[in-house]
DNA sequence: TATTGTTATACTCTATAACTATA
DNA sequence: TATAGTTATAGAGTATAACAATA
């Protein structure tokens, strides 16, 4: 019935019990900017895994699978749908290694390449709108500080 | 055969191709403290989504399962087994609300109030050691940005 | 009619074991 | 024996529709 009291003592709860810890901020950005970043990427029709792999080819031609899998931390059974994917509309061709008949090498079709420069321009444009509140200052210290809480990073 | 080259080729792909996003490193960030912290919460078994529905009982003891569903912003039938599993577990109650028989006031038993406060020990913990490398003013400065980032942190 | 909690279900993401063909 | 790609599968996490009881 007072639907307004109700809402206010969901945002009470969360502000007294969570704000406190600095994993609660990064996690709730990160989540709003991924959200944000997966609702842009669908007006190029690529979900964030299928951008990165795409992109990842289109910079680095002739990756084969384990290291592009290595590349993004994802396992390689996981990669192998992704891959069947792009090849079946016809962004990205599985060609045989000659000196590795195992090995497939990963290169972008022209449809690829065009796609990937579309889904960079949309990437941008989602970074300045998601970042719209801070100067290039902030989002330069942002960043700093971002590469001192994981290691990896070498700040 | 050359393993090594192989993994430089990884590192290097992700250090070209996705390191001018600053949504990247957030959610790298964001990913390696989650990571963290779901560890760290093992030592008292929990998960992170039933240390914050057991914290939130604590601290709003009588509220509502709808309430606590809005205050952490799942939805309603997920909340069930997570419920299910803290009151199998001696945890949480549901008790009926007298005024509104469709509902159930949650209260913390005794229990469930101590696992909380070593929750929220093994929490700060994990905080302390996750950000170790940043000093209190940068931490105070990380959370002032992220803030700044998603909506409905007034800042 | 609308809401509370529930059931069933489905979809995505992620992780592992085991297979094949090659090396 | 080990590696590249694949298959099958299983587990989380998340989302929606529809139901019974109650308002």
């Amino acid at each position: 019935m007072n639907r307004t009291a109700d809402q206010d003592i969901g945002e009470a709860v969360d502000d007294a019990v969570l704000r406190r810890f600095l994993g609660h901020h990064l996690r709730r950005a990160s989540n709003f900017v991924q959200s944000d970043l997966a609702r842009s990427l669908k007006d190029v029709d690529l979900r964030m895994i299928t951008m990165s792999v795409l992109t990842v080819i289109v910079e680095h031609r002739g990756l084969r699978q384990s290291q592009l899998a290595d590349a993004l931390q994802i396992e390689r059974p996981n990669l192998v749908s992704i891959l069947d994917e792009l090849e079946d509309r016809k962004l990205v061709e599985r060609t045989r290694v000659p000196t590795d008949r195992r090995a497939y090498a990963l290169t972008p079709t022209a449809a690829g390449e065009a796609l990937a420069a579309k889904a960079s321009q949309a990437v941008r444009a989602h970074e300045d709108r998601v970042f719209a509140r801070l100067s290039a200052s902030e989002r330069s210290s942002l960043q700093d500080l971002l590469m001192k809480v994981y290691p990896g990073a070498e700040g």
